[in-house]
This record gives C-alpha cells, sequence and structure tokens, in this order.
DNA sequence: ATGGCAGTTCAACCATATGTGAAATGGTTT
DNA sequence: AAACCATTTCACATATGGTTGAACTGCCAT
C-alpha cells in the first residue's frame, strides 16, 4: 500500500549531517529516510483522523455522547442533564453529527439524536482502553 | 462508583414538560433523569479524554507518531521529514509527551523521541478501526 | 574559555474554536 | 391564520491553540 520505490540505500549521506550511531544503523536497515518519511498517511487520512479527534476533544460533547450511550435523546432531554444554553448545545450537536458519531431524525417537533455505529464504538473502545 | 441515591422514579413530572413517549418510557425503566446524568463521567476523567484528544487532533502531530512507530528518532530525523521549523516540532514535542503519547531520552547532545505504550497502543488500535 | 550544534523557551501574533443572545425556521396546535 | 414550541442559525465577543523568529540552555569539541 505504501508506495516504496528503493526499499534499501535511502539514507544519502549529506542530508543529515550526524545522527546518533544507533538510530542511523536501523533507520538504514529499514529504508532510510526515504522509507521512513513514506510512513506519514497522505492528507486526507490525517484530515479525518483530525476531525475525529477533535470532535471528542471537548468536554461538553463527551458528556452528551456519554448520554446518547443510553438510548437515543431528544435535545431538550439533553439540554436539561447538561443545564447549558440552546444554541451552545446544538453547535456542538453538529460537530458530532458532523463527524459522523451521532445522527438525529424527526418526531413531531422533536429531533431525536443518537449515537451511529461510529459514535457507540468509540465509547465502547474508549472504556475497554481505561479498564 | 456512580453514586446512585434512588435508581428508580427519577423523571419527576415537571421539570421537562413533554417529551417523546418513545424517549419517556426507555428513560422511565431505565431509573429516569437522574439517572441519565449519573452516566456523565466526572471532571477529571473527562480532562483527561479531552487531553487525549486534544493531542491527535492535529495533522503534524499524527505525522510525529507514525514516524516513531518504526523507531525511537531524533528531533532533528523528524525535522528532516517534516520541514517545519525547529520551535515548531518542539512544540509539537511537547503536546505528546504531555499527553503521554511520547518520551525522550538523552544521548549526547540530541534527544531522542519514542512511543510510550499508550502511544503504541493508539496508532495500532487506530489502523484497526480504519482496517 | 570559546565556538558550534541540537533542541527548548519566550513573547508577540494570527487563526480557529467556542460562547452568547437575538432572530429565524419549521412543525404543531388552536 | 395566529400563537406556540423545539431547535437551529446568525452576528458578534472572547478564549484557546498554533506559528514565528529571536533569545536561551546544555552538551561537546577545540
Amino acid at each position: 500500500m505504501a508506495p516504496t520505490k528503493n526499499p534499501r540505500e535511502g539514507s544519502k549521506p549529506g542530508i543529515i549531517d550526524e545522527i546518533p550511531k544507533e538510530i542511523a544503523v536501523g533507520l538504514a536497515e529499514a529504508g532510510g529516510l526515504p522509507w521512513l518519511c513514506s510512513l506519514i498517511p497522505g492528507e486526507s487520512s490525517l484530515a479525518g483522523q483530525v476531525k475525529f479527534h477533535k470532535a471528542l476533544s471537548d468536554a461538553t460533547r463527551l458528556k452528551i455522547l456519554h448520554l446518547l450511550s443510553a438510548q437515543p435523546l431528544c435535545v431538550c432531554v439533553i439540554k436539561h442533564c447538561l443545564r447549558i444554553a440552546d444554541s451552545k448545545l446544538s453547535y456542538h450537536l453538529s460537530i458530532l453529527k458532523d463527524a459522523g458519531l451521532a445522527e438525529s431524525r424527526q418526531e413531531k417537533n422533536w429531533l431525536i439524536y443518537s449515537l451511529t455505529e461510529n459514535g457507540r464504538a468509540v465509547l465502547e473502545q474508549g472504556a475497554r482502553a481505561r479498564i
């Protein structure tokens, strides 16, 4: 998957003058600097990961996800638990939706939010990671 | 661990006037609003999760982690791959270190960064999640 | 001690994310 | 149609995070 042109002999001398031997040796065996650089994911992959983690890097949004882990909820119930302004809640919900962690459907004039598959997976593996 | 006073009969009428029946029923069975609110993790747990995801919500830092997944590296090698300014790199490294994803040791006058257990786990489960 | 190298720290700056209250939207009830 | 309700959208204010270049620290060689 990673396009590696010439797997060996990548660390041309001169690009970096001196580095610790220990590192230089391991690197040369693996494929040198070009190979190392090839490990960096593409821009779109990175952007996706960044968006994902950004969505999860806010306490309010994490709280919302934990609430939704119980069952689908309308906005007013979430609002009651979090005690924050409507517009603020709406803002955070939109980010969760955008990141593919939550989704909404309409019922009369309520919006009912629930976790997506992805959102549920995040919570479960998060719980596992922190024992 | 979660202090739940009176597990049933939490959804006192009046706090929220009207919510979709479907939701109200499920909620009442589970323990009502107080129970729902008890699902929200404590502040310190949330802060930890936020810090963790914040650290991962930047493309430069993700790149660094991917480079370190190959082997421990001195700053100058990372700098060569990323082609960014010293101070910028140093800033991002400090955040990774702070979040417990990377660590450093000194060798002559180089600093050699490597992934922590935690950092390695993140990359591995990230790779699994995205197939 | 002097000078050079690897990397960090600092302070100022810019960009982006979040908070807030008021107005708009879309469905419901009367 | 008018009044109403839950929620979103908007425009603006503030906070947070990232970038930059210069100054600093610590290590090694001479």
